[in-house]
DNA sequence: TGAAATGTTGGGGCG
DNA sequence: ACGCCCCAACATTTC
């Protein structure tokens, strides 16, 4: 009898889930587990973290559907390699299955869990479950990465039909899940952390918001216009393909672009995994970025006084969510108003974002910043009164998020539009100059 | 997936 | 009728 351990991760759901479909085929008996990594959540400072609470949600409904077939979910803490080894020892494991991660931590300790489970005789099949193609994947004629968007779209659409096609069902085979009572999926409190009072926003991934989502998506007031999605697709509750194929049946291209920037960029940080740190165009780490913590305060609250980037900050410390339009505009202030270090801006929205996924938010932070791949260029500033007539002429998503707005209450623009404009260009104009010389 | 500054054009008011 | 000016409206360049 073949045993398996079926390693969930960024997957967290049943069907069409390529790792747990292999690993069903494969094995007589697949024993389920998560295990919550104590590297990643000690670095977590607010331990009422919405994500954990999401997760952990999941991870009982998943606990409950397996109860169904007389399994249970395993649910540890701590190292996963010392937690899956001493699992696969225990549960006399030939194989640990698990689908691919491709952020750098996950890199070094998958890369390590191999030898780890070498070492015992234990099999680490890893699968491609997360992206339609991994880094390697879609490759410039001359074998090299794109560093540009569109001909890496035009590429994965010439090429996305095979993949799109081979399907991996899992309801029936779910009877060969290991019979198991692991007994209730440990609690929030075990692992140090509180419910936390922000639920995940329902998905709606449906011709509503394909029809006309060019349009609509750009509009933050309009909230039946965008699918939410990107939590799901982060933690796995909804499978990337599905996702692809719905849009695609659709017809909505701009709703599937959207996906694939999604995977452009965990190409991208496949090949510069130091850009969380690192400008991937070195020329801008030479770039003077102001250190004015009260200005990165009143940017974090929502108190700079220009209300589009009020109304986008407010949404995301009270929601975990903000519109991508309104990302865009943030950013760009935090950037090319306040001239702060756009790493400071990563970093909060890191703790914030409830689709908080490395690759897209370094990706995107790098692209308005100006240092990024097929990026905005330096010179390229938002107006934000101006993105604000276009994208809220009713102000009604501004209303939503200031209630004290047009009262005294809120304050005045913490800088003037053209000044900081001005001052911006200089400061980038100093690092072309600097390397120049 | 900019916006501002600058340049050009052409219609209309007016002497 | 003509030249002149004004200034939208549009186009180009510049950052």
């Amino acid at each position: 009898m073949k045993q398996g351990i079926f390693w969930f991760r960024r997957d967290l759901r049943t069907e069409d889930n390529v790792g747990l479909f292999h690993a069903l085929q494969e094995c007589d008996h697949v024993i389920p587990v998560f295990v919550f990594d104590t590297t990643i959540l000690d670095r977590i400072e607010d331990k009422k973290d919405h994500r954990v609470t999401f997760i952990h949600e999941t991870l009982q409904e998943l606990h409950s559907e397996f109860e169904k077939y007389g399994s249970s979910l395993i649910v540890r803490s701590g190292d996963p390699q010392e937690i899956i080894v001493q699992l696969a020892k225990e549960y006399d494991v030939s194989g640990v299955y698990t689908n691919r991660d491709y952020e750098p931590y996950a890199r070094v300790r998958d890369e390590s869990m191999t030898t780890a489970l070498h070492e015992i005789d234990c099999e680490f099949k890893t699968y491609k479950d997360h992206v339609v193609f991994e880094p390697g994947e879609i490759l410039k004629d001359n074998g090299e990465p794109y560093m540009v968007y569109t001909p890496f779209k035009n590429k994965w659409l010439a090429h996305f039909k095979e993949e799109m096609t081979r399907e991996f069902p899992s309801s029936k085979n779910l009877t060969k899940l290991a019979s198991l009572s692991a007994g209730p999926v440990m609690s929030l409190e075990e692992i140090g952390f509180e419910q936390s009072s922000i639920p995940p926003d329902t998905y709606n991934i449906s011709n509503e918001v394909f029809h006309e989502y060019k349009i609509n998506r750009d509009y933050p007031n309009r909230e039946w216009g965008v699918s939410r999605i990107s939590p799901y697709l982060r933690f796995g509750q909804v499978s990337t393909r599905e996702a692809y194929r719905k849009a695609m049946s659709a017809g909505s291209d701009h709703f599937v672009s959207e996906l694939i920037w999604r995977e452009f960029f965990q190409h991208v940080l496949w090949y510069f995994p130091n850009s969380k740190r690192k400008a991937i165009k070195p020329l801008y780490d030479t770039v003077e970025w102001s250190r004015n913590k009260k200005h990165f305060k009143q940017w974090c609250e929502g108190k700079t006084g220009y209300p589009i980037v009020d109304a986008g900050m407010r949404e995301l410390n009270e929601t975990g969510y903000m519109h991508n339009r309104v990302r865009m505009i943030t950013a760009s202030f935090l950037c090319k108003h306040l001239q702060i270090d756009w790493r400071w801006g990563e970093e909060y929205f890191a703790k914030k974002l409830f689709d908080y996924e490395m690759a897209s938010n370094v990706g995107n932070w790098q692209w308005v910043a100006g240092s990024g791949t097929d990026t905005m260029p330096y010179f390229r500033i938002f107006n934000p009164y101006t993105q604000q007539e276009k994208f809220d002429p009713e102000e009604e998503y501004i209303a939503r998020w200031i209630s004290e707005y047009k009262t005294d209450e809120y304050p005045d623009p913490i800088v003037d539009h053209k000044e900081a404009r001005e001052k911006t260009l200089e400061m980038y104009k100093k690092a072309v100059k600097k390397k120049e010389d």
